[in-house]
DNA sequence: AGAATAAGGTCAACCTGGTTGTCTAGTAGG
DNA sequence: CCTACTAGACAACCAGGTTGACCTTATTCT
């Protein structure tokens, strides 16, 4: 019997790789998963360099690289924070909006594939269970994302 | 709403890390998951590193250094084919099988640990949920457990 | 049998996505 | 105002992979 996280592990690449696949026959830059992270959290809250790293788990320089990308890419560009010299605010461009829309609609469809596969109702219940137990295990305070591997 | 990947990827996480806490508390060598796979996959079949790197879905040579770094950690050791001269057989000593028995009663006991947070029902309907998943996406031949992120 | 082709294993160079460590400029609290 | 801290940039490094070349042994085709 297959350990359950071999089985998540299994299942997110599965999915990941159909949602890469897809998304590169739009013929959109290579962007990794944590790319897309950073537009979900930007688009929650204004968020600097050093938040964007916090919230991915990982250390300020690697998060500044992701930025750079991004930015050179024309998904986010920086701006002057209001009060602190020191700062940038990191922001979504119409670009990086319409990438994220078009992602949610593209892992809503996946999600639909796979209710239809195994059944809304287990979906359902995969998606509650596991919730719950992040919750049991980190309670309020989730983590970062970070690597998996 | 979480996507679903997204909860996979950091259910995984959590299991994984109080996994690799709850070991290192052990002071057995810092093995990565890719380890484990090859354990759990030299136990099933006899099979050599070209084998390994298929099942795991990296290079040969990839799979070369982790069966290297398992040998000089004294978890395997290679014999020769008996009819092919140019491969070897990667075998594992009884460190190895101990290491395997000892990471599946962990595992076993995670499991545990989680059936009673989130309720037994919910995590079998989990598993089987996963599992039809990927049959369904993947047919008969599953591939590798190449790196998640 | 002999030649061409394929396969196991090793070596070496390189790429990527992270790390730590150091620095400057700006902030905040006593 | 002085001290301690923080945002961000720059550089060196590391781990875990990749590609490519090679040698040796197997296999296949004529």
């Amino acid at each position: 019997m297959e350990p359950v996280p071999m089985l998540l592990a299994m299942t997110y690449r599965a999915m990941g790789d159909q949602f890469h696949d897809r998304l590169r026959q739009i013929g959109l830059e290579p962007l990794r998963p944590a790319h897309g992270y950073v537009f979900r959290f930007l688009k929650a809250k204004r968020a600097t360099t050093v938040d964007i790293g916090q919230h991915l788990g990982v250390t300020k320089q690697a998060a500044a690289k992701i930025v750079n990308e991004l930015d050179e890419w024309g998904y986010v560009l920086r701006e002057p924070h209001p009060t602190d010299k020191r700062a940038q605010y990191v922001t979504l461009t119409t670009k990086g909006r319409d990438y994220l829309k078009f992602a949610d609609n593209l892992w809503s469809d996946l999600e639909a594939e796979m209710a239809e596969a195994i059944g809304q109702d287990t979906l359902d219940t995969i998606r509650t269970g596991l919730a719950a137990y992040l919750q049991h295990v980190h309670g309020e305070d989730q983590p970062g994302l970070r690597p998996v591997w």
